[in-house]
DNA sequence: AAGTCCAATGCACTATTGTTGCACGTATAT
DNA sequence: ATATACGTGCAACAATAGTGCATTGGACTT
């Protein structure tokens, strides 16, 4: 169990107070969240440095992105060891049609999908929508 | 080969000027298109009315939305017989990470997908991403 | 300890996308 | 022909995304 500084630091992430409570808000929500999510969890951050943190966090590997078809980027912490960018590392995202919640199904990888000749892939993001297991 | 116009009317749409303009500007892409490409594809539309065109079209059947990761929710014309809301039909998107289009593969469908007990698929967005067969 | 430097933060503003209300015109039904 | 429903355009608003710049505060040097 290592501290989340120590996290950061191994990701090339210099730790702040702002960056550890962002880093924990995430860490204490099961499900993905938006901008306007942590903006409403704190009263005093600032839009920008929020936005300019997950950047960071995103770029360093600490957390990725979701687009489930709700307006807004959604985000989620990856996981210890993740390598969001490789494809064979991918897991899927569920979205509850019912609570509009989005998670991460960290141990469903992607499958192995087929291209057409000519096309490259590099990797792939998949949301499954239906009913959550909460909600049904 | 049936018209435009009959084609809109079996779906429940009627038809305007309006509505045969965004129909062929769609067609005639081979990409899929942000609601800004349309705007900027006529002078003189509105976008509200672009914006409510789209919603009938995809409401209707006759267009699907893909998101994949850039702002914006783009869209394309819908296979002439496809059902897009059944999870069976679904085919999955490719987006350049290049020249940052994206394209429907219309012809390779998502695989059957399992999701954790108390969850229910009901649909599914696959986006795959790398380098498409004009940029590779 | 003081000073230098640079990254992080905060503020103000701008841009883009998504959405609604209402007025008006145009097609459809009776 | 008259009533009704629908489509379009304009204006306004809301939410999200992004940039520029001045200030703060640590880390590091001297
Ligand atoms: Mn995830
Ligand atoms: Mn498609
Ligand atoms: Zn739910
Ligand atoms: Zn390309």
């Amino acid at each position: 169990m290592e501290t989340i500084e120590k996290h950061l630091e191994k990701k090339g992430i210099r730790v702040t107070a702002m960056r550890l409570l962002i880093y924990k808000f995430l860490a204490e929500k099961k499900s993905a969240v938006t901008l306007s999510d942590i903006e409403n969890a704190f009263d005093k951050v600032d839009r920008t440095t929020l936005y300019r943190t997950v950047k960071t966090f995103e770029s360093k590997g600490v957390v990725h992105q979701i687009n489930d078809g709700s307006t807004g980027t959604k985000y989620a912490l990856c996981e210890t060891n993740c390598k969001c960018e490789l494809e064979t590392d991918l897991h899927l995202h569920f979205h509850c049609n019912n609570c509009e919640e989005t998670v991460c199904l960290t141990d469903h990888k992607i499958p192995q999908i087929k291209v057409p000749d000519g096309f490259i892939a590099e990797n792939a993001n998949l949301v499954v929508k239906g009913i959550c297991n909460k909600c049904s």
